[in-house]
DNA sequence: GCCAACGTTGGC
DNA sequence: GCCAACGTTGGC
């Protein structure tokens, strides 16, 4: 079982959100770098888990925790002329985008970006790395651990 | 709203 | 295949 880190903008999707969500899973769609797909699609497994992350919000942080529970399959936005996500590229035949599913686990406090940045044991994270812009990185086994221990 | 960092595009 | 220009991300 792997580690994730998946970025949020809560405006538009956030944790409470997926609580509240039919199933209380959702696919999540929309990633358009071919890195953060590559991850969908190669390495993500049923029940990896993810920690739902808010991004571009008044405090930038960790807002919970969620799980694979479906895998990576096409990303319907793509075909779809009237969606921001829409890739004129992309075929049925020959489709770009995949995502998987990711289901709530549960909600935790907000631990923001800026407590993160304080732990000396998390300072590898790619999260934190300067520049990092990826909307889905992995995270480390011990740095999980480490989080679950100060949520 | 600014801007650093980085990914993508497209001309050559 | 290089690389300048451009667009996007996302914290501040």
């Amino acid at each position: 079982m792997r580690y994730w880190l998946m970025k949020s903008e809560p405006d538009e999707f956030s944790i409470d959100d997926l609580a509240r969500a039919p199933k209380k899973s959702t696919a999540w769609f929309g990633v358009r770098n071919y890195l953060a797909r590559n991850y969908m699609r190669d390495q993500m497994q049923l029940g990896d888990r993810v920690l739902f992350y808010h991004s571009s919000c008044e405090v930038p942080g960790v807002a919970g925790i969620a799980e694979v529970s479906k895998l990576a399959y096409p990303d319907e936005t793509q075909f779809d002329k009237k969606s921001d996500y829409y890739d004129p590229k992309a075929t049925r035949d020959n489709p770009r985008w995949v995502h998987v599913d990711v289901k709530f686990v549960k909600k935790t406090r907000l631990l923001p970006l800026s407590e993160l940045r304080e732990h000396k044991q998390l300072a590898k994270m790619q999260l934190l790395q300067r520049g990092n812009r990826l909307s889905i990185t992995p995270v480390d086994p011990a740095e999980w651990k480490y989080i679950e221990s100060i949520l």
